[in-house]
DNA sequence: GTTTGATTGTTACAAATGTTACTAATTAAG
DNA sequence: CTTAATTAGTAACATTTGTAACAATCAAAC
């Protein structure tokens, strides 16, 4: 009859996210003042080039009201544009603009210093551990449509 | 120039924490109507016996607020109880009531057995790698203080 | 002792999020 | 063609969360 909260796997990925989240969003809402839905909507659109919110939706794992409050903030920056689509007029193709992918320019750099530094202060040997166990733990408990390819592509 | 956002460290610890989240609050949320401050709070009176608030929330990485609502919500189900601690009348030395032990007892072999089942499906290769990624990020990303041991005890 | 500063916990307000309901457009069934 | 069902995106409402201000208590400075 025993549980330690801080052994407890989804108790550590929860404080680990934050912490890392934390940490990576100090650049993109210091210098770009943007919100974490905003940043993860803004990465998938500089990766993708035109998506519509419902890919971006399912991309990121964001529910689409919040992807639609996102866009509707990138929008008022004037990062993004929306065009209706003419053969499915309920769709919006939305992307980037010129300002926006600037600034996409800009601020990839930085994110994958970041990155590269994590990694790089954990070493070869636990990140190579810690990717094989997130792959094993994705593979598991996420839906890979969602992730890494569009429901309509597959 | 190119950030992939599936493979960003923050984003996929961001994904894997809400998933294994939702995966166990099933249980205490279904059978025991528990939010996941409130079971985080309670898992944690249950582990060590009496604490104050400001403890639970240093151990829990919680912000206090957050702990006070959890903290009146299992009063309210009458699962734990506070006294006023005599030689510092600021704090409340909160402990789980009778009651409130045999929730923990009755729901604790069922927590462990999500995170067992968990274990046996990653198997014990990709289980190691991934005990071993995660206790480099933490050593790296968490305050120790906060985590595994009470402020004033260091 | 009195004042100043720090600490514990709650409350009040603001921002973010999730849920549900909705409009507009499309597709399928008859 | 007309009706019913589905889909894309937004809006309105409720819940959750975070931030800031607060009262009560304690500790330290003087």
């Amino acid at each position: 009859m025993n549980l330690v909260l801080e052994e407890f796997i989804p108790y550590r990925f929860n404080r680990l996210a934050e912490a890392l989240s934390r940490n990576a969003s100090v650049t993109y809402k210091s210098e770009y003042g943007m919100t974490r839905p905003e940043w993860r909507a803004f990465a998938l659109l500089g990766q993708k080039g035109t998506m519509t919110a419902t890919e971006i939706s399912s991309y990121s794992t964001m529910h689409k009201t919040k992807v639609s409050r996102a866009i509707f903030a990138l929008e008022q920056k004037r990062w993004l544009v929306r065009e209706v689509d003419e053969n499915d007029r309920r769709l919006e193709r939305i992307t980037l603009t010129a300002q926006g992918q600037k600034a996409y320019e800009n601020l990839v750099p930085k994110m994958q210093r970041i990155e590269n530094e994590l990694i790089a202060r954990l070493g070869k040997e636990n990140s190579e551990a810690l990717f094989k166990g997130l792959a094993a733990l994705e593979e598991l408990y996420l839906d890979k449509e969602t992730a890494s390819r569009s429901r309509k592509a597959g």
